[in-house]
DNA sequence: ACATTGACCTGAGAGC
DNA sequence: TGCTCTCAGGTCAATG
């Protein structure tokens, strides 16, 4: 599930539940999903901590412990979120990280398929640069030249270009087919041989179908009529022209378009 | 150097 | 009902 507008609205949704509460007590229910640190030093980091701030790049959450400057790192693989809880009948199936607050609230990290990750850092950018992570698809600062620049030069097909997080970071396999639907491009296209109109419209699509699904919840329910989201499955049609929804197998992902709004 | 494939986990749903 | 197979909104190591 989570790609940047997911985990845009679980960053959003820490930060109204989850700060200023003193932390009582760490589990951790999956060791096996900790990289590069310890459960003992997540454990010693957060008890008797608070966290006191959230930042996003990518799909990567960082949240910010009051003390000690040290940021607890979640990445969501495709089945993790948040829940925050009193009642232990509200827990989720597969908590893999359980934070008990002295107010007697939980917040949990669950992800049933575990091919999510838990770190610690002392710097999200240091993380950043070590993880090689592109620019924020959301960044203002990565202005249309440098995309173009950048995408001119990449030798894959542009679905698979979007997806790579070391170019661009926050988009999946979904709102890759959204952001190629909005555009009119075939997501089979090398990336090299887009013209500069081409990419301009991808870049302009991307800045807002993300943002349109923030406003949504990212929840394919409340996203506009108009997005190729809701008919990606077999048999169903484009809510533009009507056309029947194809799907062909692109770097080793599933995609789905319209054949008669994006052509080759 | 760059692109593609399989492995990693677990569960849901289809087909028999 | 129960079995097997395929697939799933991600990434990393190994391979071509």
């Amino acid at each position: 599930m989570p790609e940047l507008p997911d985990v845009e609205i679980f960053r959003r949704y820490f930060l109204s539940t989850s700060l200023h509460k003193k932390i009582r007590a760490v589990d951790i229910k999956s060791r096996d999903m900790l990289k590069e640190v310890s459960a003992e030093k997540i454990k010693s980091t957060l008890e008797r901590n608070s966290f006191m701030s959230a930042l996003r790049h990518g799909k990567y959450l960082f949240m910010e412990t009051e003390r000690d400057e040290k940021w607890l790192v979640l990445h969501f693989g495709m089945t993790g979120f948040l829940k925050y809880y009193k009642d232990l009948d509200h827990r989720p199936g597969h908590e893999r990280l359980l934070v008990y607050f002295s107010n007697g609230y939980h917040l949990a990290y669950d992800c049933q398929r575990k091919l999510g990750t838990i770190s610690l850092t002392d710097s999200p950018d240091a993380f950043i640069k070590k993880r090689q992570l592109g620019p924020d698809a959301l960044n203002p600062d990565y202005s249309l030249e440098s995309f173009a620049e950048d995408f001119r030069k990449i030798r894959g097909k542009i679905k698979s270009a979007l997806m790579k997080q070391k170019y661009i970071a926050g988009i999946g396999n979904i709102y890759s087919d959204e952001i190629l639907f909005q555009a009119g491009i075939h997501p089979g296209v090398q990336s090299s041989r887009l013209k500069k109109k081409d990419m301009e419209n991808i870049y302009r699509q991307m800045n807002h179908v993300l943002k349109t699904a923030i406003e949504a919840h990212a929840d394919p329910g409340r996203l506009p009529s108009s997005f190729i989201i809701p008919h990606r499955q077999e048999g169903d049609i484009c809510p533009k022209c009507k056309a029947g929804i194809e799907k062909e197998k692109i770097g080793g992902r599933t995609a789905y378009y319209c054949p008669q709004c994006q052509k080759k």
